[in-house]
DNA sequence: CCCCCCCC
């Protein structure tokens, strides 16, 4: 196997020997900081020098984890460059190679090879005497060029220029190696990333008192993380119509600063503003790079996100309210807003809410689904969402989870009774259930103390009681009071102190809910109640006067359904007799990852 | 240098 002799000498004096082959000595692995992508360092030898300031490209680190390359292998390089570093020191780093030989095969090293100490490159005089591989013609006197550009050689040999050596990609801008996005910091200017445009905002122009001018902002990802980079005025003039969303862009000379945590919802520490100096060049190979990344968020998990707090969310629209319109209390401007209600396998709903064009725009047609990164938690009703500024709202994304939702619904979500985040007190803690038995709920006597007791249990719907179980209650929202049926088409309102030609249905559904151990007579009231019979009260109420069959139906179709019920239980003392009472706080789908894990606890606890 | 993202 033959090695292209002296090749990393011509290298190092910026001579651009065309696909060089080397015998890999060494490897060796630099773990890199946290969020960063490990790199790999080779002690590298043409058969005639052995240089050890040689790096592998990160996005060629598989031939390195899939042993590939091993030691001693021999491998053609058809891609690389040399860059200057600090004390003049120069890093030969490897862009693309093919292996032409494994370590095993070679099984030694090849000819006998002079070390290269990277402070005293030797001159190119010092060319050993075999007949190199590779014809190149050598500058008779050149010295070590302050220039790192890559492809930029003595002239020699013009016709030898970077055609060949410099794919189109390759900026033609002085760089240095290619940094992670996770590496910058704001101590350091000299650095280059490759990185694709998760994100462009739209243009956004602004006014106060320090003056007054545009901006926007993009998203950039690359293997180790992700940035926002802003643009203000000249620079929104000279890139914004450059930049394309997915695409990828060598970025370099931008001012970096930490970034603040109130409005990012990057996870990234610092953020990047373009200046005068900013170099940013397309670059055409970036199929390695991720694409936008998430971390979906079940729906059912909100209530353990504090309220201000964004999360990746994707789910099905499940209901697609019109568009209306808000007057915001701080800029008194009135804002177009649309609420969706979104639902995932988890069996919970949420409300999200769309602003501005993202809810004029938006179609509900044909239950779609949706993903957003970066939406705002809210802890109205329990749980609700924001599709804010810096959130990014995709319709229809042909990512594998939106596939399985649509195949989720489809087959069963379509008919699922969803719960809500309404009744779990809003405060939303995220403790972990306190789950019971019926009998242990008698055992430990819980509700006989001062304080009502809350709990969990699974349960089994075994009988409802239908009679007095909806009222005809005040209209007014909030009021909740039963209406007095005035006789003349008027009923009233005691509290409210008003008649009204209307009413809405509300429910208090007493029913029997039993496990393995017991039974227990619980209260329903609205939401609860409706997720039991899987109807909205209204209907439910105009069914019964309707066609009290199909009424009854509603009622026996909910019967022997299990449910995960948050109850509260309180010892409640009426005429001189005490009694436990129990309300249904929820009654949610049982999660049976959850429950199975819950039985295997109480297995455990058995000690058998 | 923005950073409001609203309401119920």
């Amino acid at each position: 196997m033959k090695l292209s002799n002296n090749a990393i000498l011509q290298i190092l004096h910026e001579l651009t020997p065309e696909n060089p082959k080397f015998q890999v000595i060494n490897a060796k692995k630099i773990e890199s900081a946290a969020n960063s992508v490990d790199r790999y360092r080779l002690l590298l030898s043409d058969g005639d020098y052995l240089y050890s300031h040689v790096m592998l490209a990160a996005q060629l680190n598989r031939f390195m984890e899939s042993n590939e390359i091993t030691n001693y292998a021999v491998i053609e390089v058809t891609k690389y460059m040399c860059n200057k570093l600090a004390g003049d020191k120069r890093v030969i780093i490897i862009l693309d190679l093919k292996v032409l030989a494994s370590g095993a095969d070679v099984g030694e090293k090849i000819g006998n090879p002079t070390v290269i100490n990277p402070s005293e490159i030797p001159p190119l005089s010092s060319i050993k005497e075999d007949v190199p591989e590779q014809k190149v013609s050598l500058p008779t006197s050149k010295p070590l060029a302050t220039n790192n550009h890559f492809g930029k050689f003595g002239g020699s040999n013009p016709e030898n220029n970077n055609q060949k050596l410099s794919k189109p990609s390759t900026p033609s801008t002085p760089s240095s190696r290619v940094h992670s996005i996770a590496s910058l910091t704001p101590y350091q200017n000299r650095w280059r990333i490759r990185a694709r445009v998760t994100f462009k905002s739209n243009i956004r122009t602004w006014s106060n008192s320090k003056g007054e001018g545009k901006l926007f902002n993009v998203n950039l990802i690359d293997e180790s993380g992700e940035i926002r980079c802003t643009g203000f005025n000249e620079q929104l003039d000279k890139f914004y119509d450059m930049l394309e969303v997915n695409k990828v862009y060598y970025f370099s000379k931008c001012s970096l600063k930490t970034a603040n945590k109130q409005y990012s919802t990057l996870k990234c520490d610092y953020e990047m503003t373009m200046n005068a100096e900013t170099i940013i060049e397309p670059c055409n190979d970036g199929a390695d790079l991720p694409s936008l990344t998430f971390e979906f968020v079940k729906i059912s998990e909100l209530d353990k996100f504090k309220p201000n707090s964004n999360v990746d969310i994707v789910g099905i629209v499940k209901v697609c309210n019109d568009v209306s319109s808000v007057v915001s209390k701080q800029t008194q401007k009135e804002i177009v807003k649309r609420d969706l209600q979104l639902v995932d396998q988890s069996g919970v709903a949420v409300n999200l809410t769309l602003w501005g064009d993202d809810a004029t725009k938006f179609d509900g047609q044909g239950f779609p689904v949706i993903a957003v990164k970066g939406a705002r938690v809210s802890d109205f009703n329990g749980r609700s969402l924001s599709v804010s500024g810096s959130s990014q709202l995709i319709v229809n994304p042909g990512i594998p989870e939106a596939f399985t939702l649509r195949g989720w619904f489809e087959n069963e979500g379509r008919d699922h009774h969803f719960s809500t985040f309404q009744g779990d007190g809003g405060s939303g803690a995220g403790h972990s259930p306190n789950y019971k038995t019926f009998i242990q709920v008698k055992n430990e006597n819980l509700g006989q103390g001062e304080k009502a007791d809350y709990y969990t249990a699974k349960g089994t719907v075994m009988f409802i009681k239908k009679d007095n179980c909806m009222y005809q209650a005040c209209p007014t929202a909030d009021c909740n009071k039963k209406l007095v049926d005035q006789g003349n088409g008027h009923y009233r309102c005691e509290k409210c102190n008003r008649e009204f030609p209307n009413y809405k249905w509300r429910m208090i559904l007493n029913a029997n809910v039993a496990d393995h151990t017991d039974n227990q007579w619980i209260t329903c009231f609205q939401e609860s109640a409706e997720a039991l019979l899987g109807i909205p009260a209204d209907d439910l109420g105009e069914m019964r006067e309707k066609d009290e069959s199909q009424f009854d139906r509603v009622i026996n179709e909910a019967l022997f359904k299990n449910y995960l019920f948050k109850l509260r239980a309180k010892v409640e003392t009426y005429n001189d007799e005490s009694r436990l009472k129990t309300v249904c706080m929820a009654a949610n789908p049982v999660n049976y990852i959850d429950y199975g894990n819950l039985l295997l606890e109480r297995l455990s606890q058995l000690g058998i």
